[in-house]
DNA sequence: ATGAAAGCGCTAACAG
DNA sequence: CTGTTAGCGCTTTCAT
C-alpha cells in the first residue's frame, strides 16, 4: 500500500497541514521545510493522491471527450482525429486529463457514468442527444458541444462554417466553367447536412444552373456508397461534370469510381471535397477540398471549456469556424 | 450541490448503508425497499459518486491508455486509431473508463500525473520510455505495453509479429518475379525496425538475391520523405522493380513518386506496405501491404489488463500477433 | 509559518 | 435484510 500524506508528515516532522501545503501551495511553506518533506516523500516514494484532493476540493481537473457518431463504422476518424489531437494539447496546458468516450454502443447512457465521475466539464461532439444533453445540465457541468448546434440558452457551440464551405465550393467550380454539378450528400445530422445542402442550391440559383434532382443524391459516408452510385451515372450522356461532393471520403469514392471507369480526374470529372481530411492528400489526383480548420476546432472548444470551469464570462456562444477552399488537382 | 447518499437516506426512510447497498449490491436489498430509496434517488436527482466510492474501494475503475511516439506529428494515426477503438470498447464492456494522453510533448512525465490519479491499470503504446514503466511498476500498477517489446520479468507485451510480417511481404514480392527489390524502412522503434528488416534480409539470402545498400534507405515514416527518395532512384537503370515499405505511409508515397513520374504501378515499380491501415485502400492502385491485426492488439492489450485487475493469471507475457499478406493492386 | 480538528461522500465490517 | 460506526487521504478553517 501506498505512503500517504500521513506517513510523510511523520517522517519529515511536520503536521500533515503542512505537507498538504508544501504540495497545494508551495509559497506558504518556508523553503526550507518543503525541501525536508519532498525528501521524505522521494523516500516513501509518495505521490499526492488525486482522489483524495477531489473528494475535498471538488474539483477532479478531468474532461471528457465523448464523440457520437452514428454515420461511421469507426468513430475515431480523420475528421475527428485532429480535433481530439488539439483538445489533449489543450489539456495538457491546463493540467487537466481527458477521457474518450465513443458514443456509438451505448445501451447505458455513458453520460450518467461521467456524472457519476464528477467531470469538471464535457465536450460533445457529433450528433449528441438531447438528453445527456439535459444530464450534464442539470448537474451544472460545464458542457460545450462540438461540430453540432443546438438552440439553448448559453449553450456554446462550436461548428464549422459549413454554409458558406460549400458555396466555396460551388463557386469554385462555377469559376472552372462547370455548368452542370451535381451533389453528392452524406447523412449527417441535419444542422450540418443542410448548411451544405443550402450552400450547393444557393450557388445553382445565383447562376440560373439546373437544380436536376437525379443528381442529387443522398449516400452513406463511404467510399463504396459514393463509388457505386457515381458508377451508375458515368454512363449517362447528360450526367454533370463535376460533383460536390459534402466529405472527403465520398469525394474520394468518386474519384475512385472515375479512375476505375478510365476517366481522367478532372478533365472527364472534377470532384471537391469537403473536411480537408489527412485522406485528401493521399488519392491521386490530390483532392480539392473544402479546409475546415479542425485543430482550431480542438483548441477552441477546450479553451472554451476551461473558461466555463474557471468561471470566465462567454461572450459568444455559437462560434462559426471559418473555412476556406483548397485547390489540389481533381478540379 | 449535489444530493448526497444522506439525502437520499433521509428522504427515502433508511439508513445511508442500505442506499449504498441499493446501488453496489442490489440484490442484497429488498426490492421494495430498493425501488423506494430509486425513487428518492430520482426525486434528488442523485448520482452516486464516484470519487468518494473510489477513496474507499481503492479502485477508480479507470484506465490510461498512453500513446508515445516521437516519429509522428499526428499521434492519432491510422496505426493507433483502430488499437484505441478497440481499447475503447472492451473497456465499455468493463465498465471502465479511459484517459488518453499522447507524450510526445511532455515536459512532466504524464506518468506521475497517472499515478496520482490512481489507474487501475495502464496500456502503454508505442515508444514507451523506460523510466515510466519503472515507476508504474514501483506503484504496482497493472501494465500492459503494446507495439513495443522489454525484456523485464512478468511485463505484459502485444506485438504484431513484425518478422513474419516482413517476410511475407518479401516472398510475395519473389513469386511476383522480382530480383532486385529495394527497403524503405521508416524510423521506428529498434525493436520493429529490426524485426522488418532482418524479414526483409533472410528472403533476400533465402534466395541468394543481392543485398545492394543503395536501394535499403532509411526515411522518415512520411509520404513526403518517401516520395523524394524514389523520385531520386527513378532514373538509375539498375534499380529496383520492387520496393518493400515498412509502413503505408511510406508505401503510399513511393506509388506517389512513380506515378508522378509517369510510370505504371506494378508494372514498372511494385511496392508493398506494411499495417494495412485505412489509407492503403485510399490510393489507386489499391495497395498491397500486411496486415496487422490492429483490433485484435487493442482487444487483447485491454483483456490481459482486466485480467491483471482481476488478479486472474497471466499465462504468456509475450504475444505476438501474427500478420497475413493483403494483396491488392500495387503489386 | 505551522498545527489541530472537522469533514468531503462513500463502503465495509459488525451487529442485530 | 437493515442500521451503526469507523475510516479512506486529503484540504481547510481557525488558532497559535
Amino acid at each position: 500500500m501506498p505512503a500517504t500524506i500521513i506517513d510523510v508528515a511523520k517522517l519529515s516532522g511536520y503536521s500533515k497541514a503542512t505537507v498538504s501545503r508544501a504540495y497545494a501551495s508551495p509559497d506558504c511553506v518556508k523553503p526550507e521545510t518543503r525541501e525536508k518533506i519532498y525528501a521524505a516523500a522521494k523516500a516513501l516514494n509518495y505521490a499526492p493522491n488525486a482522489i483524495a484532493r477531489a473528494m475535498v476540493t471538488k474539483q477532479t481537473e478531468n474532461i471528457a471527450f465523448i464523440i457520437h457518431e452514428k454515420q461511421y463504422p469507426v468513430v475515431l476518424n480523420p475528421f475527428y482525429s485532429p480535433i481530439l489531437e488539439a483538445v489533449l494539447q489543450e489539456c495538457n496546458r491546463h493540467g487537466y486529463s481527458a477521457f474518450i468516450s465513443t458514443d456509438h454502443d451505448v445501451r447505458l447512457p455513458n453520460g450518467e457514468l461521467y456524472i457519476k465521475k464528477h467531470m469538471d466539464g464535457v465536450i460533445l461532439a457529433g450528433q449528441t442527444d438531447y438528453q445527456s444533453i439535459l444530464s450534464f445540465r442539470k448537474h451544472n457541468i460545464p458542457m460545450v458541444l462540438l461540430n453540432n448546434r443546438m438552440e439553448l440558452d448559453d449553450l456554446l457551440c462550436v461548428t464549422a462554417d459549413n454554409y458558406n464551405g460549400a458555396v466555396q465550393a460551388m463557386e469554385h467550380l462555377y469559376e472552372r466553367g462547370h455548368r452542370r454539378i451535381g451533389l453528392l450528400a452524406g447523412a449527417f445530422s441535419p444542422e450540418i447536412y443542410n448548411a451544405r445542402y443550402n450552400g450547393y442550391v444557393s450557388v445553382l440559383k445565383k447562376y440560373d444552373l439546373p437544380l436536376d434532382m437525379r443528381f442529387v443524391q443522398d449516400t452513406e459516408p463511404t467510399m463504396e456508397a459514393a463509388e457505386q452510385y457515381i458508377s451508375s451515372i458515368l454512363g449517362m450522356p447528360d450526367r454533370p461534370t463535376a460533383f460536390f461532393c459534402t466529405n472527403d471520403t465520398i469525394a474520394i469514392g468518386a474519384i475512385k469510381a472515375a479512375l476505375r471507369a478510365g476517366l481522367r480526374v478532372p478533365q472527364d470529372l472534377a470532384i471537391v471535397g469537403f473536411d480537408d481530411s489527412d485522406n485528401s492528400r493521399i488519392i491521386e489526383p490530390e483532392l480539392t477540398t473544402v479546409h475546415i480548420d479542425k485543430q482550431q476546432m480542438g483548441h477552441l472548444a477546450a479553451q472554451k471549456l476551461f473558461d466555463m470551469i474557471d468561471g470566465n464570462p462567454i461572450e459568444e456562444y455559437w462560434i462559426n469556424t471559418p473555412t476556406r477552399l483548397i485547390i489540389r488537382s481533381s478540379t
